[in-house]
DNA sequence: CATCTTATGTCAACACCATTGACGTAATTC
DNA sequence: GAATTACGTCAATGGTGTTGACATAAGATG
């Protein structure tokens, strides 16, 4: 795993505790820190999916009571943050905008979706928040200054970026999701474009009957770039 | 409330029981059905929040035990399909395709939209799904009509057709799982952004500085219209 | 009308879940 | 070496979905 930017005090400011000076070993023996925890619980989603991230699962993971977790997070939902963090630093790592403001709004677009689908069941739970922390402070600023430099004014510079970044989240999500399906559920989802959908009666179906033969072909793979494209069209017509 | 086209067999495939035929009442005289149940789920939702539905408060809400309702959907995972389907029902009556594609689609967007807004923990939950139910093939059949229309060839109208439709489940999907969260949790996730955006040193975030006076504003609502807009204005485009 | 069958409402119980508060002890500080 | 306290542990509370046994009313059969 690359490294991860974790951040500096803005970060911690909301941490149960400061700085921790004192740290003693759990009962089975290992010490315990946010990161940790963020990394176990990226690891325990990734390998059992969403619903297994429990306090009591998590800290089965860690060798420790689950409420030492409480130690360190305010609650379940105060980790979730932390850990949608982490994935939103890992997307950044090595990216760098270039002059192109459309290319690299593209860019960051991809990244972001390729860091969700590696971990499509985090992601499922994590993309509509807000985390507050680091990471997300350097990707907004990134985004924004990007559609400064395109020209755009400072009003119209949020009020795109958040409609650029809603649609990178957005998709990202509901492919996520879609990924962490179970496979033959997927499977079966997939082959419905050519069993459920071409077996649908012309009479009633004009339209489904008329494009019958680009359904599979069209349905199966993911519109993330269209529509990627899309939105960024409009943008540089918009500037 | 509308009437809501329920569909036929290929619908009740998966129920329980078949054909109903007995019906005793509950303890408080109410007779129970798959439709009743979803209906008052429906209602549950609509009235006390996304986190009431949980067997035991649509128990209580129906007037029966609990229990009673694994006679109907194997599990709550199956109920929350059917809510879905009535939802996808909901969101069509009356809609009616006009002869501007373009603000047919809008429409049709806006509608599916404002749908799972009303029923944020159902939407959240289903739009990834592809339910292959009778009210998905109707929007199907209505989205690649217009396109069609439009003069799009039949493989860019199933193209398009794909990207605006995922376009308008994701950000549903994500905003309703925003509308789902717990109020407190909602709230802090709001206010950030005048809080904790507002206080990152302009040094560090220059961009951010810059915009500063406009991210509580144009964070705070919804960028599904613009983003509608910004794909149908390039679909508009590329016909 | 009487009897049989069974659909289905009810109940108790189980195994989870997040979270809190009290408690003891080990680690750091002085 | 004593004092302080961070933090791991434990017990308990009140929520959740789900299952299996049980009982009884509705409908079928005669």
């Amino acid at each position: 795993m690359e490294h991860v930017d974790r951040g500096d005090q803005a970060d911690r400011a909301d941490r149960v505790v400061g700085e921790r000076r004192r740290r003693r070993p759990t009962k089975s023996g290992t010490v315990l820190s946010d990161d940790v925890i963020v990394d176990c619980a990226v690891r325990l989603i990734g390998h059992q999916g969403a619903e297994a991230l429990t306090v009591r699962k998590l800290g089965a993971a860690l060798g420790c009571d689950p409420t030492a977790i409480y130690r360190y997070f305010r609650s379940t939902d105060d980790l979730l943050l932390a850990i949608a963090d982490f994935l939103i630093g890992e997307t950044l790592v090595g990216y760098r905008p270039g002059p192109d403001w459309v290319a690299s709004l593209r860019e960051l677009g991809l990244r972001v979706r390729d860091g969700y689908l590696r971990h499509p069941r985090v992601a499922a739970i994590a993309a509509a928040r807000v985390t507050r922390r680091h990471n997300e402070f350097r990707a907004v600023e990134m985004g924004v200054s990007l559609l400064l430099s395109a020209g755009f004014s400072p009003a119209d510079a949020v009020r795109y970026y958040r409609a650029f970044i809603d649609t990178v989240l957005a998709h990202a999500a509901l492919e996520a999701s879609y990924t962490a399906l179970a496979p033959e559920v997927r499977a079966a989802d997939d082959r419905s474009w050519e069993e459920t959908y071409n077996t649908l009666p012309k009479a009633d179906y004009p339209a489904i009957g008329t494009v019958r033969r680009h359904l599979a072909e069209e349905m199966a793979g993911s519109p993330f770039e269209d529509v990627l494209d899309l939105v960024l069209e409009s943008l540089a017509r918009r500037v």
